[in-house]
RNA sequence: GCCGGGAUGGGGUAGCCUGGUUAUCCUGUGGGACUGUGGAUCCCUAGACCCGAGUUCAAAUCUCGGUCCCGGCCCCA
């Protein structure tokens, strides 16, 4: 037996049903929205990958050389390849550009619950458009897709990354040594995110002004207290996402990420119930297009973990509609077998999804097998009903049953 | 990379501590009872000890190594 590598799985068709069902429904709501769908390749030059994140990088992604001597990488993230795509290609598309996409990434990582080394993401990018009111439209893309998915417990969680930035460069942080500082502030710990602010010369006062901001936490009121120039855009941020009547968004300064590239807003979703990876959606706003060679362009994105969603979902109790056919043709005997078959080819090509008897079983072992697929009908392919041009149509749920003559089949079935 | 718990037919399990006949039960698969009517019942059939080495007269059971899974740490772009 061959096994699965590591931290990969194989999919089952009811799950496959489960996951196209919230796919089509990320896409339905990401498009009514306006954004349209991108597709980049799997894998991409390792160095794309670098350059965004550095070479420390290269430990916990796929990265191996090919045929041609390339340093290849499995993608790990979409934003990377969709910001190279635009650089590449997409610069005179009207702005804002708003594009969405969906795929899986690779990680080389330790498997865990809700962490797989094949895992997917589906993520939107509006570029282009650095206001408070294109970051509202992505923080609403993301509430309006994980509200859709039927998700009932999961808390969104928005900060601005300056607002700490400009406190740290206010108390003598060099812009070298922020990095460090808020990515330890960025985990909650304190005890390793004090001595480094005390070394990079901070007083003890600024620092427990620092220490305070990453624990505010709240509705819109707690910024008032505030003052800056991103305090207010993220006040605007609020009031815009106030008026598309998301009320639940909290702000939440203690929200940070430690890489350069980000430039504002910053938010996380969590879904409570996953535990310890219960994070099920990250963006910000962020320039990435000078590093790969375009001209300085703000953008605003996110990216969903499209498996613990559907892990949170399933926790919830969630359960997709199955696509089960709607005839299961049966002929009654020997003889009956080739009109069956017409039979249904004629329904497959008036468009219902029917099944026939491939196994040459009886008719009542034929009728466990079509209440096993949850088929809706059982048409019923006879002697007797073949003397009157008709079939007989069972209805496997209520039991009740009728004479349909041949010629008015797929009708009475599309009812 | 680190810590802990696991792995027995397709799914779920008993047996393991205390080695010993044909590895338990449920469910699902295929067939039959039922050569024109399903969800019930009964019968039959097929199907498993993760891989490798060691200890032993004898290993699902004990020991070691590996693989994979689960929970957590690190990391989280």
């Amino acid at each position: 037996m061959i096994q699965r590598p590591r931290g990969t799985r194989d999919f089952t068709p009811q799950e496959m049903e489960t996951r196209r069902y919230l796919e089509s429904l990320f896409r339905l709501v990401a498009e009514t929205h306006g954004f349209r769908e991108i597709a980049t390749p799997i894998f991409e030059h390792a160095e794309l990958f670098t350059l965004k994140s550095g070479p420390n990088i290269l430990d916990e992604i796929y990265a191996f050389e090919d045929k041609g001597g390339r340093q290849i990488a499995l993608r790990p993230e979409l934003t990377a390849p969709a910001m190279r795509f635009f650089v590449n290609d997409l610069t005179n598309y009207p702005r804002p550009l708003k594009v969405f996409y969906f795929g899986q990434c690779f990680r080389y990582e330790r498997p865990q619950s809700g962490r797989y080394r094949e895992f997917f993401q589906f993520g939107a990018e509006l570029i282009g458009a650095p206001n408070p009111e294109s970051d509202a439209e992505v923080i609403g893309l993301a509430a309006a897709m994980i509200t859709r998915s039927g998700l009932g417990n999961f808390s969104i969680r928005v900060g601005h990354i300056g607002i700490l930035r400009s406190k740290l460069s206010e108390g003598g942080v060099k812009s070298e040594s922020a990095p460090a500082i808020l990515q330890k502030l960025d985990k909650k710990v304190y005890d390793e995110a004090v001595p480094l602010m005390q070394q990079a010369g901070m007083s003890d006062g600024a620092i427990e002004d620092v220490v305070a901001l990453t624990k505010t936490i709240g509705g819109i009121d707690v910024l008032q207290s505030l003052t800056g120039e991103p305090r207010d855009y993220l006040m605007e941020v609020f009031q815009v996402l106030q008026s598309y009547g998301l009320k639940d968004v909290k702000v939440d300064l203690g929200v940070v990420r430690g890489l350069d590239y980000y430039t504002g807003i910053v938010f996380e979703v969590d879904a409570p119930m996953l535990g310890a990876e219960k994070q099920v959606c990250g963006g910000g706003s962020y320039s990435l297009t000078e590093l790969f060679g375009g001209e300085k362009t703000f953008s605003t994105g996110f990216a969903i973990g499209f498996d613990r969603i559907l892990l949170a979902l399933e926790r919830e109790g969630m359960k997709a509609p199955q696509k089960n056919v709607i005839a299961y043709v049966v002929p009654v005997s020997e003889t009956m077998r080739l009109a069956a078959f017409k039979i249904t080819a004629d329904l497959r090509s008036n468009g219902i999804s029917t099944d026939v008897d491939l196994m040459r079983r009886n008719l009542g072992k034929n009728f466990k097998y079509a209440d096993a697929i949850g088929a809706k009908f059982v048409i019923i392919v006879g002697e007797k009903e073949a003397a009157q041009d008709s079939v007989t149509v069972r209805d496997l749920k209520t039991g009740e049953q009728r004479l349909v003559r041949r010629s008015d089949l797929s009708q009475v079935l599309k009812e």
